[in-house]
RNA sequence: GCGAAAGUGGCGAAACUGGUAGACGCCCUGGACUUAGGAUCCAGUGCCUUCGGGCGUGGGGGUUCAACUCCCCCCUUUCGCACCA
């Protein structure tokens, strides 16, 4: 037996994928030119950080991406579906300060393995407009970008906070500080304030959040909220405190107006500046506010502080009752948020009604709901809901929404407030002290300030020889790179050494693929035929930073000239993540599933054979070992059953638990798929059917290949990839029982028509999920045309048309019985044989009929009592 | 802590606008077959049952002729929180 025989007889998926993999480079099936006359498709997927190997997560999202891209082309479309590699990034630092590699080498070498690893995946990316971050060239029109929006104004320096790391004096990110500490030194880390450069987002905040409207069709409604109340809209009152005894005053911002005379303290952020001047001269103070400061950076960690406060000594005087309450530093008010200072109501607050307890701080009702009277010393939590008035003189018995109203007018009128919109959005700040990114392209002149580098003078290049350390910022401690003229006046000046955050890059690589070659950021023309992206797939945990980042700087990018459409995204699809049961040996700890035996019911360690502990499902993770290696899979049963196993075990949205006993399933169905091909293409030659036989059984056939169609194509759309899999496997089971032996002698050319329009549905409707063995598939059945060229099949509504359909009788809802009816019968017809049907009868006897409720098409329901 | 989701057989899931709960697949059980394969084919497979039927979509209430689906409360799990990408 030769070896093409061999592949005829046996599903080998190995020697088919190498082959149409081979087979589309050569043709460039997938290269995608602005000169194509068809309508444009532009399917993105998130790309990734070479991080050494494609993970079971990148499976996923580029097999849907893949999924979609395939379907939109075989629908008729010029697609545009790129990849290319988020490439600076703090991973590369870490591999070269451990391994003694650089970082540029340890990425390249990663970018090449997982391009590797991606084309054995047959996806159907134009390669030709890979592209990835860290490349001099993308840097070099990144830096020019970011010297257009400084013209614009929207780049500026403050001071902000960092993790700092006393020991190896290096600022941490948020995920390298574990319980306070450094994860290198073990220190215990500090907050420092360092001046850093930010994108002004907040000036696009109110697009930002009316953008999301627009969105409405084409993006999760998750997504949609978690961005709105990421940048958090708010209206309330902006007023200040008179402090006693001084002359300045401490401004606040309150959305809550309504529970102003149930004021009883003020909260400061231990950052404000009142709080610095209170420690200047009171060493406690000092000593509190540096206990704040060892908490870390994150929201999420100061939120989950112990509330706690120091009372500054200070008086602040309500502005309308002349009281008198104290003004307390708080560790949980946060610098960056409204004025950095909060009028405090515990009554109608949740975290200052703990904080009045833990201090003994007057409780004031003023806010009474509709349902209970409450009473400050009974209270065991704030009441934060609506309500009437109370405690608050001549605003008593105003209803919440409406005091809100009275008292800003007061404020107003009285000259001493205002009404104020306020954001939650803080500015993006984009400088990290670190090498592996974009070099911020401004210059420190002693004479003239900051000032741009020129753009003919642009890129500016990381140095190459750097020494990495994990200490300090390698751009600093370089003993030349950061000695420069100033390109002004001459004079001897310093390079920026803070390099962009690489939320930057993944800012605009969409745009970029759009004209890979352009000698400048981006070519109007080309960027604007493609744009906006149709349909982008990536994983939820971006839903906010991400593509909020990328539709601010798309916005930017549009009010500089360079691109026309509002929104870069269209559609969203949030995939879920890959899972798996953990597995842990009592003795060595978490273990990988190959360390693991099957043990009579259960299952041990291979190296102590302890019984080993099943955990819950578990994000994939390397730490906790419950990893599957897609190389392994693809190696094993093919990329094409690694493909359908991921589309088929769940809907994209949901997270997908890794199993290996449905990866056999999926492999199973494709030599089920294989074996019936096979025997369609051997019986003699009809073309496919094209229109309905008379005779039932075959009217049947063919209807249940149009209705699989249908399905398949409206699944797809609706992104239910799972169900549109089950379609064509009834679609394959129903055309194995026309082929079973006991049928054999009685094959009419009008069933071979019908069993070969069957045949080849199946194998073009699953194209787009098993690209390979569908080409084999569909070479096998005589076609010289490769199936990435074809076209998605068309319904024929007349084989849609059912003669009889099933309909459901209920007696009080209840299920009594099935009936066959021909498919036009109405109600008249249905009630006779229902009301006659003997499973019907015993529950209608002895009651009246209340009503018949009748549903065309689906179920007749008898009332009775 | 704040914000956003998700809970359906032994397992992954399906049920499109409130109208047959469990399609399709996995596991398992019984049988057939033999070119012992990663087999294949046939049958069964939510729970209980006195074989009439009864009960079932995380728990508890409600709306409706009819609720996995809509409303209220509770429980559990997951994701994000601005320097991981």
């Amino acid at each position: 037996m030769n070896e093409r025989d061999q592949t005829r007889d046996k599903y080998n998926p190995q020697a088919i994928e190498a082959k149409w993999q081979a087979f589309w480079e050569q043709n460039s099936s997938f290269r995608a030119t602005e000169s194509d006359p068809r309508q444009k498709y532009y399917l993105l997927v998130m790309f990734p950080y070479p991080s050494g190997r494609i993970h079971m997560g990148h499976v996923r999202n580029y097999t849907i991406g893949d999924l979609i891209a395939r379907f939109q082309r075989l629908r008729g479309y010029n697609v545009l579906h790129p990849m290319g590699w988020d490439a600076f990034g703090m991973p590369a630092e870490n591999a070269a300060i451990k391994q003694n590699t650089h970082p540029r080498a340890w990425t390249y070498h990663n970018i090449d393995t997982m391009r590797r690893e991606l084309k054995s995946m047959g996806l159907s990316y134009d390669w030709q407009r890979e592209l990835a971050t860290c490349n001099p060239d993308y840097a070099h029109w990144e830096q020019e970008l970011f010297l257009k929006l400084y013209e614009k104004g929207l780049v500026y320096r403050k001071l902000s906070q960092v993790n700092w790391d006393p020991v190896d004096q290096t600022v941490l990110a948020n995920e390298q500080v574990i319980d306070g500490k450094g994860w290198r030194s073990g220190a215990a880390v500090e907050r420092k304030e360092l001046s850093q450069w930010f994108l002004k987002i907040t000036a696009y905040a109110e697009e930002l959040l009316e953008g999301i409207q627009q969105l409405e069709s084409g993006w999760p409604e998750t997504v949609r909220s978690m961005q709105t109340h990421w940048i958090g809209k708010s209206h309330g009152l902006e007023f200040a405190f008179p402090i006693e005894g001084r002359s300045e005053t401490l401004p606040v911002y309150t959305t809550r107006p309504d529970t102003l005379m149930g004021v009883t303290f003020c909260s400061i952020a231990a950052e404000h500046p009142l709080a610095k001047e209170v420690a200047a001269r009171n060493p406690a103070a000092q000593q509190f506010i540096l206990s704040c400061q060892s908490a870390g950076t994150s929201e999420e960690a100061i939120e989950r502080l112990e509330k706690k406060g120091f009372d500054t000594g200070l008086r602040a005087i309500h502005p309308l009752t002349q009281q008198r309450v104290p003004i307390f530093i708080a560790n949980f008010v946060l610098m960056n948020y409204g004025t950095g200072a909060v009028m405090a109501v515990p009554a109608h607050d949740q975290r200052d009604f703990e904080f009045a307890k833990s201090y003994q701080l007057p409780i004031r009702v003023v806010i009474q709901p509709l349902t209970e009277t409450l009473t400050s010393d009974r209270m065991t939590a704030a009441y934060t809901g609506p309500g009437i008035l109370c405690n608050s003189d001549r605003f008593d018995g105003l209803e919440t929404e409406v005091a809100k109203q009275k008292i800003i007018e007061t404020f107003v009128e009285m000259g001493i407030g205002r009404a104020t919109t306020q954001y939650r959005l803080r500015d993006w700040g984009i400088s990290r002290q670190r090498y592996w990114g974009n070099p911020i392209p401004i210059i420190h002149c002693p004479a003239c300030g900051l000032v741009p580098v020129p753009v003919d003078q642009l890129p500016v290049r990381l140095p190459e020889e750097v020494e990495l350390l994990g200490q300090g910022n390698p751009l600093v401690r370089h003993p030349s790179w950061k000695e420069c003229r100033c390109p002004r006046c001459g004079q001897a000046a310093q390079r920026e050494t803070d390099t962009m955050d690489t939320f930057t890059e993944s800012s605009w690589y969409f745009l970029r693929y759009c004209c890979p070659d352009f000698q400048g950021p981006l070519d109007p023309q080309r960027v604007n035929h493609w744009m906006p992206v149709d349909q982008y797939v990536g994983g939820i945990e971006h839903a906010v930073l991400h593509l909020l980042y990328a539709r601010f700087f798309h916005k930017a990018l549009r009010d500089c000239g360079l691109v026309a459409c509002d929104e870069p995204f269209s559609r969203l699809l949030t995939q879920g993540m890959v899972r798996k049961d953990t597995f842990r040996c009592p003795e060595h700890g978490w273990r990988y599933p190959e360390e693991v035996s099957q043990q009579g019911d259960g299952l041990c360690c291979i190296a102590c054979s302890a019984p080993i502990q099943v955990g819950r499902n578990e994000k994939m993770s390397k730490s906790k070992q419950n990893v599957v290696d897609p190389n392994d899979i693809i190696q094993g049963y093919g990329a094409d059953t690694a493909r359908l196993f991921m589309l088929f075990a769940a809907p994209p949205e949901q997270d997908l638990e890794w199993n290996d006993h449905g990866v056999d399933g999926a492999w199973r169905f494709l030599n089920r798929l294989w074996r019936m091909v096979q025997e369609v293409a051997a019986l003699p030659y009809q073309p496919p059917a094209r229109s309905m036989p008379q005779e039932a059984a075959l009217r049947l056939l063919r209807t249940k290949t149009h209705e699989t169609i249908d399905k398949v194509t409206r699944d797809v759309q609706r992104f239910q990839f799972n169900t549109g899999i089950s379609a064509v496997m009834e679609l394959v089971n129903a055309v194995q029982e026309w082929l079973n032996p006991a049928t054999a002698s009685d094959r009419s050319p009008e069933l071979l028509a019908l069993l070969r329009e069957a045949a080849e549905a199946a194998v073009i409707l699953l194209n787009p999920y098993v690209p390979h063995v569908t080409e084999e598939l569909w070479q096998l059945l005589g076609h010289a045309q490769p199936l990435c060229q074809h076209q998605w099949p068309v319904v024929d509504p007349e084989a849609l048309q059912r003669d009889e359909i099933t309909l459901v009788v209920q007696v009080n809802g209840k299920l009594r019985a099935r009936l066959t009816v021909a498919a036009a019968a109405d109600q008249a017809v249905v009630e006779a044989a229902a009301l006659a049907e003997p499973a019907v009868q015993p529950h209608l006897a002895g009651r009246s009929i209340q009503k018949m409720v009748w549903v065309p098409g689906r179920l007749l329901n008898i009332v009775v009592r």
